[in-house]
Order: C-alpha cells, then structure tokens, then sequence
DNA sequence: CCCATAGTTTACCAATAGGTAAACTATACC
DNA sequence: GGTATAGTTTACCTATTGGTAAACTATGGG
C-alpha cells in the first residue's frame, strides 16, 4: 500500500504550486489546449509545459492529442484520496475528542480515575 | 487575499511530505513531546527539529515549552483551507456538469446545435 | 514549398528541500 | 558541580524544483 502514499506525495505536491491549483480551477470548469491554459500565466512554455507534466503524472490531467493542438481536461479522482486523507485525520482528531469526553464522564460517573494523568 | 494561496502553499507542502503526514495523523490522536513524535521515523533530531518547523510555520501544530520538554499538539484549522479549496473545485466540476446536462436539455428541448462542432 | 502555430526537449541556472554530523543551549537530577 | 536528557543551531551535502533561452518536432494552411 506504499502506492497509496506515493499518491498522496504526488497529490500534494501538485497542489502546492500556486500555478497548477489555478490551472485546476481552470480545468474545472471545462477542458481547454495547453494555449489556453497557461496563457493567464505570465510564464514561458517550458514552465507551462512542466507544470502541466506535474498535473498529469499524479493523474489529476489528461490529455487528448489533437493534431497539432494538446486539449488537456481534469481527472478529479485523485483529489479524492487527498480529501479522505483530511478527513482521516479529521476523524482521529474528533475521536479523539470524544476519547476525552468519555473520559471525563467516567471521570464523573465512578469517581475514579483511571487513565493517564496529564499534567 | 494573497495570503490565503500563501497558506494554501504551505499546508499543501506541509502534506505533500510522508513523515509530516506520519507526524500529523499521529497528533491527530494526541499531543506528544518531540521526542515521542519523532521516535517513530530512522531519522536523526534535526531532520525532526525541521519537520515539525514546518509543520509549525503552517500553523498545523502548536508548541508549548515545558521545563526541556516541547509538548506539541495539531490545529487541524488550516486543513480546513485546504479542504475547502478542494471542494471548490469540486464545485467548480460539478456546476460544469450540470451546465453540460443544460446544455444538451436545451439541444434536446429546441432541436437546435448552436454550441462549436466538436469532431 | 514556405511559413506560422502548438507544443516539447535540451541545457542551464538559482533557490529550496530533506537529510547528516557536530556543536550548542537549557533543564533535570544526583 | 557534574552529568544525562531534550531539543535546537550551524554548517554542509545532494537532489529536486521552478524558471529561462534556444533548438526542435509536428501540424496547418497559403
């Protein structure tokens, strides 16, 4: 399952370049050529060209080769691992929470404690 | 706004990480010291000492020096940024599909291709 | 054929990232 | 005071990242 973290890695990472997570927002509105998606950027083809790579190695892009023209569109199947993975730890931290208050009802119901101390 | 992507930046590089990630979900259950956080990874103190400097700096983890120990604890609020940002694009993708099925309700409705050929 | 257009590849650069070893700071404890 | 423990800082290394300019591939159209 070590995959699924190399996903994540990749996932991220793509999302952490200001650049790409405006192209995605542009992509999520509809498909468009590598022209037009990296024409709001003030960036020469090469660097709209590697970020477009980034996008599509992590699956988030494909691509579709139409004669001379790239037509690129969103695969939005990625983000769902990224979005469990939040939403995980979302759920240690409120189980967490639910830990301490089952602990302190105890607490108060037998008056007795029996967990780690803190502080 | 710039300081929303700015956030973004760095939660998303934050996660893109396996040991911050590690590290995250580990708070996520409770707080620990800095030792107890970085026990389970074959890295040396420093290499911890920068993680959690990140995580840090992210505003994803809050420290509390008591005596020689640091006691740090996650604040899972700007996963909540990424989260949301997430879910915009969802959005984004579905207004565009149910602006597809407009679309083609409206091709069927009126017998009438206005829209560019496509193929 | 000739030229414009769409996009990639190659080679290069400076900055950042992730890691280490060694030295250091600060607290705890006998 | 002396020593172990918790953690940081400094200096260094290598790999990756984000960007560029220049050359290249490939298609479209007069």
């Amino acid at each position: 399952m070590s995959s699924a973290s190399a996903t994540l890695d990749g996932v991220f990472h793509a999302l952490a370049d200001p650049t790409r997570r405006s192209m995605i927002k542009q992509l999520a509105k509809g498909a468009s050529t590598i022209g037009e998606l990296g024409e709001p950027f003030d960036m020469t083809k090469p660097a709209i060209t590697k970020h477009v790579k980034v996008l599509e190695s992590t699956g988030l892009l494909t691509r579709e080769v139409d004669g001379r023209v790239h037509r690129v569109e969103i695969d939005p199947r990625p983000l769902d691992a990224a979005q469990r993975w939040v939403e995980e730890v979302r759920e240690f931290w409120e189980g967490r929470l639910d830990d301490l208050a089952g602990y302190l009802d105890g607490l108060q119901k037998k008056g007795k404690g029996k967990g780690k101390r803190r502080g």
